[in-house]
DNA sequence: TATTGTTATACTCTATAACTATA
DNA sequence: TATAGTTATAGAGTATAACAATA
């Protein structure tokens, strides 16, 4: 039985035995830059989700759904939706595979590269304000470690 | 017109624009150690916010509801939820705050305490998976980095 | 037989407002 | 006047199953 004793003392400024643990650390920082991000997001007309879709479909890769669906650990049916509401605002477009007839390649149109020129820009500001706290070097060890446990591929 | 070019090249293993952005990183590594940690305590029938609550009725700083709320980054009505669920299984209960009336203490049970032990014990497995491929010394920045990001009082 | 996109459905989580009792 | 707890409700996010078209 290893029922080990926490070292932190229970009622810390930091909280008891929660403060250690890193999955409650990470809902947390999350909470609070989902929070930011959505805020920031919302005078371009997305969310956290949507802004994701858009700037894959900006950036050149030309992702397919499932792509998305994989990247974005979304569910297929849930990209579905996503790219509905973004096609209809005029911000994607859904384009045929000439590889593949099933798949759906998502790209931004003129407008949507606009929109998310805006919307990156607000994101970078809500990251700083989230992130404000770290040095440039912590945010890079940061991201990195965050990176591998993202993409335990 | 700060209109930045990413650096990273587009349709990359580890995606474009997205790959480098904290928030999308820590979103991404949340959901992966959410869905873990929710797997894992499912044995003992409890959830990721109700591990949460219990973690703090158990290790003796007699939060309030409010606390807890703040603490757990929670509206307090979907604390009185919890705290209902965990009562009515005979795992926490209410107690009244004697230096405050309208305040009550949340504390666990003895079946309370054997049950978090057991949680504990399946959650600190599910961060074995989620954070594997870390050092233990890369765990420890991980906390530190990730603490600064949670509390920024 | 497996995969892409789609529809439908249910559940969990989040956010807001309003009310009560106490402070 | 403000705070702790509660109730109610709506919206956003997540998870699952089933189906048609294509590989």
């Amino acid at each position: 039985m290893s029922t080990e004793q926490i070292a932190t003392p229970p009622g810390g400024a930091a909280g008891g035995a929660l403060g250690n643990e890193m999955s409650f650390l990470l809902a947390r920082a999350n909470a609070l830059s989902l929070a930011a991000g959505n805020a920031a997001l919302a005078t371009s007309g997305l969310r956290a989700r949507s802004y994701s879709i858009l700037a894959l479909a900006v950036d050149g890769s030309r992702p397919s759904q499932r792509d998305l669906a994989d990247f974005l650990r979304l569910d297929p049916s849930q990209v579905v939706a996503l790219v509905d509401d973004l096609q209809a605002r005029g911000l994607v477009v859904r384009e045929p595979d000439p590889a593949d007839r099933r798949a759906n390649v998502v790209v931004a149109t003129p407008t949507g590269r606009l929109v998310y020129e805006q919307a990156h820009a607000a994101a970078r500001t809500a990251e700083q304000q989230v992130f404000g706290r770290l040095t440039p070097g912590e945010r890079d060890r940061l991201t990195a470690l965050l990176r591998v446990v993202a993409f335990p591929d």
